[in-house]
DNA sequence: ACATAAAGTAAATAAAACTTGACATTTTAA
DNA sequence: TTAAAATGTCAAGTTTTATTTACTTTATGT
């Protein structure tokens, strides 16, 4: 699964760190989510998202046939 | 996390058993799911989604202020 | 009423998200 | 150019929770 979070951080001048703080998280965390490392769960998808002002499918990007 | 997939299961004429078999989970998980039990990864997620034909938002509501 | 399919649930397991801490590399900017 | 900030990474551990297996209850149709 991929993601555009980069970007939307880069928009909003906002850090990995930062991001974390506010969808309560570790910064490791965003990072791993942000390289792919792992899937966020379901909650913390839509925390982002809504953080975002974005829908699930405009953040993630499914790989899956 | 509510969600609105017995409704579409319905409108397909579809069984808890049908909709498992498709995405690839158990009965069981599909009946936790839909029961609001816990949340599907965000990798089922998608699938049930696609499947349905709607996105992640359109079927699943969160609940968090 | 009876057989069967469908849905519900509990307990156990498996899996994966997430943390912590530490350190290395890259970027920024003063 | 150098210090600080930001990012990347990795191991190891915790903990949450998704998912399964097995069993019970409810609905459906004949």
């Amino acid at each position: 699964m991929k993601n555009r979070i980069k970007v939307l951080r880069a928009e909003q001048n906002m850090t990995q760190a930062d991001l974390a703080n506010h969808v309560e998280v570790s910064r490791q965390t965003i990072n791993a989510i942000e390289k792919g490392k792992f899937d966020p769960s379901l909650p913390l998808a839509f925390k982002i998202a809504k953080l975002f002002e974005r829908t699930i499918e405009e953040i993630f990007i499914d790989e899956s046939l």
